[in-house]
RNA sequence: GCCUCUGUAGCUCAGUUGGUAGAGCAGGGGACUGAAAAUCCCCGUGUCGGUGGUUCGAUUCCGCCCGGAGGCA
C-alpha cells in the first residue's frame, strides 16, 4: 500500500443505523486487505450483542474486527477514550500492512478520531455534575448559565440555556482542570490530523426504506432473544450503558410493568427512527462524505462496487 | 328498513354562539469536543366526507347522497 504524503490512509464507513455499514465494512476489507475498526459508542459492551447490532463471528467473515465487545457496561466511558484507544489501533493496524477500515454510526468518535481532537486532562467528577444537575433541578438552568458565564462567556453564549448536559460539561471541565471549555476547544484543535481520510456514507434514496429496513431489524433483534439479553444486562448493577441504549432502556419500563411488550417493541423502533434522523443531520454536515444513495434497484454488488470507485480515486494502491 | 351518533392534518381528537382552523402523537430540519444509541433547539394549509340550499359570507345552520359506529325491528 502506498503512502506519498505521509499520512496514515484511512477507510471511514458512515451512515445510520440498520444501512449495512458493518457488512460493508467487512467487504471493503477483504478486497483491500484491510481490517474493521468500529466507532460505535455501544458496541464496544460486553453482552450487548443483539441489541447493539454487532456483528456475529460468521459476519465478519475472518476479517479481524477492533474495539468491539471489551468494556464493561457498568465502567463509564468517554470519546477521549475512543480516540486514544481508536488511534492506537490504527496505527498498530496499519504498521502491519493493513488498510484500517473503520466503521460506525457515532459521529462524535469519528470526528474527533479523524481530526485528532485533542483532550486535556480533565476527567468526569461524578459528585460535581450531581450538585449541578440538582441544582438545575430546583433553581432552573438559568442558574448554570449564570455560573459558566462567570469564568466562560463565550460557552455560556455559545451553549443553549437548556442543555444541561451541556452546561454542567462546560462547568465540569473548568472546575477540574482549570481550563475553560472555549480555551479546550481552541486546544483541541493544535494537532493536525495523522490520517488521509476516505469517508463513505451510506444513504437510502427514499427515507422509508430505511425505516422499513429498522422496523424489520427491530423484529429480527426480538426473535433472536434481545428480552432475555436486556434482562440480563439490565440486571447488572448500575449498568449505565443500557440505561441510554436504544432496545434496552425502552424494555426497563415493560419489566417494571409500565406498559406492553408490543408498547415496548413499538418504542424501540420509533427511538431507533429517530436515532437514525440524527446521524444523518451528523454526518451530512461532513462534506467530505461520498455518498452512496441505496434504491431499490441496487444490490450489495453494486453498492461494494460504488464504495470502491471511491476509494480507487484515492490513489493509494497505484505503483 | 327506521332511529341516534359520527365523518376536521398520516393517526387520535379539539374547535369555530356563521368571518375558511389547532393540540398530542407520527413525521421533517438543525445543533453537537470527555454521558453522544445521550442531550438540546426549530417546524402544523388541511378540497374541515360529497353535493345542493339559506346567507354579504358555510367547515359551522338546513336538505339530499356516500362512508363508519351503535340501537330498534
Amino acid at each position: 500500500m502506498m503512502n506519498r504524503n505521509e499520512k496514515i490512509p484511512v477507510v471511514a464507513v458512515v451512515g445510520p443505523t440498520a444501512s449495512g455499514k458493518s457488512r460493508l465494512a467487512v467487504e471493503l476489507a477483504l478486497q483491500t486487505d484491510g481490517e474493521v475498526i468500529s466507532a460505535d459508542s455501544m458496541q464496544i459492551y460486553k453482552g450487548m450483542n443483539i441489541g447493539t447490532a454487532k456483528p456475529t463471528k460468521e459476519e465478519m467473515r475472518g476479517v479481524p474486527h477492533h474495539l468491539i465487545d471489551f468494556a464493561d457496561p457498568s465502567q463509564p466511558f468517554s470519546v477521549a477514550d475512543y480516540v486514544s484507544l481508536a488511534s492506537e489501533c490504527i496505527s498498530e493496524v496499519y504498521s502491519r500492512g493493513k488498510l484500517p477500515v473503520l466503521a460506525g454510526g457515532t459521529g462524535l468518535y469519528i470526528r474527533s478520531l479523524l481530526q485528532n481532537i485533542q483532550f486535556i486532562d480533565a476527567d468526569r467528577d461524578e459528585k460535581l455534575r450531581e450538585e449541578l444537575t440538582r441544582k438545575a433541578e430546583r433553581e432552573g438552568p438559568q442558574a448554570l448559565v449564570a455560573e459558566l458565564e462567570s469564568f466562560d462567556p463565550e460557552s455560556a453564549q455559545r451553549i443553549d440555556p437548556h442543555n444541561i448536559v451541556r452546561l454542567v460539561r462546560a462547568i465540569e471541565i473548568y472546575r477540574t482542570s482549570g481550563v475553560t471549555m472555549t480555551e479546550q476547544l481552541r486546544r483541541s484543535k493544535e494537532a493536525p490530523s495523522p490520517y488521509d481520510a476516505c469517508m463513505i456514507g451510506l444513504d437510502f434514496k427514499d427515507r422509508q426504506m430505511l425505516y422499513d429496513r429498522i422496523n424489520l431489524r427491530v423484529d429480527k433483534m426480538m426473535e433472536e432473544g434481545l428480552l432475555q439479553e436486556a434482562k440480563e444486562v439490565l440486571s447488572q448493577s448500575g449498568s449505565q450503558a443500557a440505561l441510554q441504549a436504544i432496545g434496552y432502556k425502552e424494555l426497563l419500563p415493560y419489566f417494571n410493568g409500565e406498559y406492553s411488550l408490543e408498547e415496548a417493541v413499538e418504542r424501540i423502533k420509533r427511538e431507533t427512527r429517530r436515532y437514525a434522523k440524527r446521524q444523518l443531520t451528523w454526518f451530512r454536515r461532513d462534506t467530505d462524505v461520498h455518498w452512496v444513495i441505496i434504491d431499490e434497484s441496487m444490490d450489495f454488488d453494486s453498492v461494494v462496487q460504488q464504495a470502491m470507485q471511491i476509494i480507487n480515486r484515492k490513489g493509494w494502491f497505484h505503483e
